[in-house]
DNA sequence: CAAGCATATCCATACATGCTCATATAGTTT
DNA sequence: AAACTATATGAGCATGTATGGATATGCTTG
């Protein structure tokens, strides 16, 4: 009943699976690393001022959701942004954010 | 140190709680069925199948994050989308998924 | 093969989040 | 005002998740 959904159960799972990985502000941090340029981890690591660890986790996470990619070169593994489509949401969101901004600016200024 | 980021830790937090709030099912869905039309929470409710009190959380969740409006028309409370930027973030999203789908399939069939 | 470095994983813990039941609030009708 | 409906909220619980320290794995070099 009412169940004509244009998106099937599963489906909206793995979108908020998506959306819920990029939700945390260490991942964020390391997408915004990577948006630079093609890392190896303690050099994020470093950057991000996280414990090795987490980062590493992290990492994980966004290789297993398809965002970045691993290269291996010698003792070191580099991470890249392996989707293109994350600079487009993050514009999205920080122009909608933008725009929220404003009308609060707004209500003060009058 | 290497904190010349584009985006500052305020923001960073800003923009994975708008993501936070996107990443959970239950409140996708209210977002899916509010794209159809404006609806009072009990339509919610029905077509969604979750709790009265659940609903009602995620909806001032959504509100709170400025992603949905309220409006009350007598005993009733009419949730809309607020954000158009939604539309094309699940846009965005959907699409990333449906390549990496496809990038699967292709591993099967050789 | 031993030593050393970079990265990943295990374990335990603290914290956040979603869910349900019950109840409060707000508005309507008689 | 009392009864009724629709929505919001409080409390408690269960689960998930982020984090840090210690340790394992993998690779390279002496």
């Amino acid at each position: 009943m009412a169940k004509t959904s244009s998106l099937s159960e599963g489906a909206l799972h793995l979108v908020a699976r998506r959306f819920a990985v990029l939700g945390e502000p260490m991942r964020l941090r390391l997408l915004q690393l990577l948006m630079a340029a093609e890392q190896p981890v303690n050099a994020l690591v470093e950057a991000s001022g996280g414990t090795q660890a987490n980062v590493s986790r992290h990492l994980q996470m966004l290789a297993a959701a398809g965002l970045v990619s691993r290269r291996k070169e010698g003792l070191q593994v580099f991470y890249a942004i392996a989707d293109p489509s994350i600079f487009k949401l993050c514009d999205l969101v920080c122009g909608s954010l933008e725009k929220q901004m404003a009308k609060h600016v707004k209500l003060f200024e009058g």
